[in-house]
DNA sequence: TACGAATCTTCGAAGTTTCTAAGATTCAGA
DNA sequence: TCTGAATCTTAGAAACTTCGAAGATTCGTA
């Protein structure tokens, strides 16, 4: 018997998530953790942030619920939490280089007008 | 051969296309869209929003390929670009349900507790 | 307990997005 | 050409997000 309470429609929640995947520090943490978990120190090299950015941008996820994290010593290691977020960075990738290759089709056509169409 | 400008990295490019996702009425806009095309009109009354809003969120995104449009005498007719879009909504809203259910199960073991653990 | 390393938090300034209201444009029909 | 319907644009205020710097916390070891 679920308790209904007065919660966000799912639309919101949705773009809630969206918005969460839209920062560029954001969209390469989750990228770097593709292979597995890394401490937060990896990351903060390999993405080239400095340690405030580099927590604030986790928390950001970790909120959301996209990554979750172990501690270990003085380490943090965090993980991608579910698979399917790596499946739809593809996903988005292959929607946005179809969208790229359309126009670079249309910039092939108008450069054909150049040399008079018909 | 590929003409190489300084084009902004790739995960620039997905930061933008999710940001635009990022909004509660773009996400409804989509999912209005769905079954088919639509016009402003009708999108603007399934959505209850004001004709500039709707408009100002349609154009957000059009200018990221997310959706075409059409014009036919005075109204102007909207439809999805790549089907790919919704699958990628509907994969964001699986994500979503599991992270949920995955609270909804710590809450349940958090009641537990109140009765003693171990 | 004192220290150093790793991570997290906080704060205000700067930057970006959204909202609201008003007006501009485009088209079809009289 | 005038009118009305549909859609789009603009501009400023309000709301939100990000950045950068500084300090706080947590943990392991001496």
């Amino acid at each position: 018997m679920p308790y209904r309470t007065g919660q966000p429609p799912v639309y919101a929640l949705k773009a809630d998530f969206f918005r969460t995947l839209g920062h560029p520090a954001r969209v390469r943490l989750l990228q770097c953790l593709r292979e597995g978990e890394q401490s937060v120190g990896a990351l903060q090299a390999a993405l080239d942030l400095d340690s405030g950015g580099t927590s604030q941008h986790l928390a950001a996820l970790r909120k959301q619920g996209l990554v979750t994290s172990r501690r270990e010593g003085t380490s943090v290691y965090y993980r991608v939490k579910d698979p399917r977020i790596l499946e739809l960075l593809e996903l988005a990738k292959a929607i946005l280089t179809a969208g790229l290759e359309d126009n670079q089709a249309l910039l092939g056509e108008l450069a054909d007008e150049e040399f008079g169409p018909r």
